[in-house]
DNA sequence: GATACACTGAACCAAATGGTTCAGCATCCG
DNA sequence: CGGATGCTGAACCATTTGGTTCAGTGTATC
């Protein structure tokens, strides 16, 4: 068992385009796994394990109604991901102007 | 082969912490690939492959330097992966207002 | 030229992923 | 009650992933 941090099992859930339309389907209002997978095409088995993930990413919560599971995206707005992004952002923004001023430097002594 | 756009190569290069370190010290300045793999105890050809997602990602731009491979952040800042994030944000957001408002109503007719 | 160094490709491996089918088990509906 | 519906667990499968080792190849360095 290798234990995934939570921000990486949340970066692999994003990965599939599957689950990521799951999420965007969801945010139209909750779904059971039978009208989710119907769109896919897609058995109820396979897309139980896609909401598997994203449970497992905290993404999205269940609870079984009845015979049927109501899928609904659970509260987590991604903060982490999203300082993460921004941190690279900044962090590649100050690395491309320090090579301009490599660049600014090496202007005065050409040849 | 399945062929996966460039948001879904860039969320599972995300994925691996090994990866985001490698991008970090990649901030620093560029490194070889001995470099990149001596903090991590990984044997060379195992990094490769790390720097191979990445350059797949195009995070990541390498190049040959007599016996050595260069490696430095490519000029993506994730753009796209920001504004999947931040569309999926404002979706919550809007989905809990939602239902704050449906919780609101409903205080007007208990039982 | 000889030796060391940095990387690379091929082969292999175990585990995870994304999918399937099949056989239940509850639950709902008439 | 009996059938249809909705989900679930187990088993299976092919591919991908993250890692290895080993045997090169090309480049520096003495």
């Amino acid at each position: 068992m290798v234990q995934h941090p939570q921000i990486d099992r949340t970066f692999a859930a994003l990965a599939d385009p599957t689950r990521r339309s799951v999420l965007e389907r969801l945010g139209q209002g909750s779904a059971t796994i039978t009208e989710l997978a119907e769109p896919f095409g897609i058995s109820l088995t396979g897309m139980k394990k896609h909401v598997l993930v994203l449970e497992d990413a905290e993404l999205v919560v269940t609870e079984k109604v009845g015979r049927a599971r109501r899928c609904s995206l659970g509260p987590r707005r991604l903060d982490d991901v999203q300082a993460w992004v921004e941190t690279y952002r900044r962090m590649l923004d100050e690395r491309l102007d320090r090579f301009g001023e490599l660049l600014e430097q090496t202007k005065g002594t050409p040849r």
